[in-house]
DNA sequence: AACAGCTTTTGAACGCGTTCAAAGGAGGAT
DNA sequence: ATCCTCCTTTGAACGCGTTCAAAAGCTGTT
C-alpha cells in the first residue's frame, strides 16, 4: 500500500513535474512576447503539451498570472531587506521600499498593464484586494510594517494598527502610477516617490500634534472600518468611543 | 440642396441612424445582460444589421462603452445642481456630489465592474486619465470646483488650483471601491461617503493653519507636478457644455 | 440610361480562450 | 491475464471579438 495516496499534501512527482514545465513555460513566453502576445497554444505547443492539459493543471490563463505575482513578491521581499536593516529615518525608509519595488518590477514593465487589467476586476482572484490573493497581501503589508517599526519616527499610537495597511494601499496607487508611466526606466514613478516619501513621512510625524487629534482620530476610525483585510481593534480601550 | 457632404461636421441622416440604432441597442442589451454577456453578434442582431456593420460605426465593443461613460455623466451633471445651488457647508456639498454620482450609477452597478477592467489598460481610449476622455475628465473637475467655490469654507489659495483635480482623484477612488462593493444598494460606499466627506471638508479647512503650511506646500507642489491634465488657471468659469 | 466615385452593408473567416467527451496510462485486486 | 478505478492527456469544437474583400446603395455627371 502506498502511504500516499490518501494524503492531500503528497504530490505525485510525474504530474508536478508537468505542471511545472507548463508553468516555466508560460512565464517565459510571457516575457518574450507579453501577455496578450503569448496564447495558450503557444504555451503548450512550446511546453510539448495539448491545450487541454494546461487547462487541466490551471483554470486558466489568468491562473498563471498569480505565480508571476509571487515571485514578484519575493523578489521584493529579498530586495528590501537592506533597506529594512538600514537607516532609522522614515522618510528614507518609505523611499527605499518604495523604490525597491520599482527596481524588481522594472522588467516586466511593459506587458504589467496587461496583468493590471485583469486584475481590476473584482470577480479576478487576481485582484490584489480578493480572497485568493490574501497571503501576498498580507506579506506586502508586513514590509510596511517593518518599515515603519524600524524607523526613529514615533507614530501615534491611534495609527499605529491602520498605517502599514495605508501605506500598502498607496502602494498600490503607486503600481497603478507606474503602470501608466512610459517614462524611461519609469523615472516619473521614481521621481514622484522622491517626492512623496518625505511629505507621508512628515505627515506621520505630524499626527501627533495637538490640533489634528480629533482629525486623526476620524481618520483612523474610518481606515479601520474599511482598510480591506484584517479586522482590528478600536484606537484606544477608552470607553464611549465609538459612535458621534 | 444638400451641401452637407462636405463638411465633417454636418451627418448624413441615413447613417447617423443606423448609429444611434446601434447604440441604443448596444446600451439597452448592456443593461439587460450585463457587458461581457452581451455579444456583438446579438447586438448586430437585435439591431437587425450585420456584426460587420457594428464595426464599420464603432471600432470595438470598448467604444459602444465611451457613450455610456459620456450618458452617465451627463446624468450626474444634471443631479448634483441642486446640491451645488443647495447648502453652502462644503461637507454637504462633498457629500452631496459623491452620494448624487453612487445614485445615478446604481442601476449600472451589476456589470460596471466589467467596464472598469478595461478602463485599467492605459492602452485603451476608455481609461479615465487618457487622452481621449480629457473632455469628461475636465466636465467632472469642473463640478468639484463648483463644488469647491459655492461653499463657505475658505481654501488655502495654494490649493485652489490643485484641489479639484485631487477631489476628481479621490472620487475615481471612491469608484474603484464602489465596484468591489458588493452590499445592498451600494450601502458600504455610502457609508463610507458620509464618513469621509467631513474629513475632507475639515482636512480643506485645515489646511491653512500655520503649522501645516510647508506640508500643505509641498502637497500642492508634487499635486501640481503629478495630476494628470493640470491646468494651472485661476478661477474663470465655464457654466455651458461645448456640445449645446 | 449608363457610368464613376463614394458611403454603407454584408457574412464568411481568423485567432483567441475555454470546454468536454473520449482515450490513454498506472497500479492494485481478483 | 483480466478487470477496475482513478489520474492524466488529448484535440476537436464552441462562442467570442474582430477583420476584410466583396457586394449593394446612393448621388451627381455624362
Amino acid at each position: 500500500m502506498k502511504e500516499v495516496k490518501d494524503a492531500k499534501e503528497a504530490k505525485a512527482p510525474k504530474s508536478e513535474q508537468t505542471r511545472t514545465l507548463i508553468l516555466e513555460t508560460a512565464l517565459r513566453l510571457f516575457e518574450e512576447r507579453g501577455y496578450d502576445k503569448t496564447t495558450m497554444r503557444a504555451i503548450a505547443q512550446e511546453a510539448g503539451v495539448s491545450v487541454g492539459n494546461a487547462y487541466y493543471y490551471f483554470t486558466g490563463k489568468d491562473a498563471l498570472v498569480q505565480s508571476f505575482y509571487d515571485r514578484l513578491a519575493a523578489e521584493h521581499e529579498a530586495a528590501v531587506r537592506p533597506v529594512l536593516e538600514g537607516d532609522k529615518d522614515l522618510a528614507v525608509r518609505i523611499r527605499g521600499v518604495l523604490l525597491s519595488w520599482l527596481d524588481v518590477a522594472e522588467p516586466y514593465h511593459r506587458f504589467a498593464a496587461q496583468f493590471f487589467k485583469n486584475a481590476a476586476d473584482p470577480e479576478s482572484p487576481l485582484s490584489p484586494f480578493s480572497e485568493e490573493s490574501v497571503a501576498a497581501r498580507e506579506a506586502a503589508i508586513s514590509i510596511h510594517e517593518r518599515c515603519l517599526r524600524g524607523s526613529s519616527t514615533k507614530t501615534d499610537p491611534d495609527m499605529t494598527d491602520v498605517l502599514p495597511q495605508l501605506m500598502w494601499l498607496i502602494q498600490m496607487g503607486l503600481v497603478l502610477f507606474w503602470v501608466y508611466d512610459r517614462t524611461e526606466g519609469a523615472e516619473r514613478s521614481r521621481r514622484l516617490v522622491e517626492r512623496t516619501a518625505p511629505i507621508g513621512a512628515r505627515a506621520i510625524a505630524l499626527s501627533r500634534f495637538r490640533v489634528l487629534r480629533p482629525l486623526v482620530r476620524q481618520i483612523h476610525d474610518v481606515l479601520a472600518d474599511f482598510l480591506p483585510g484584517s479586522v482590528k481593534q478600536p484606537a484606544t480601550t477608552r470607553p464611549g468611543r465609538k459612535k458621534a
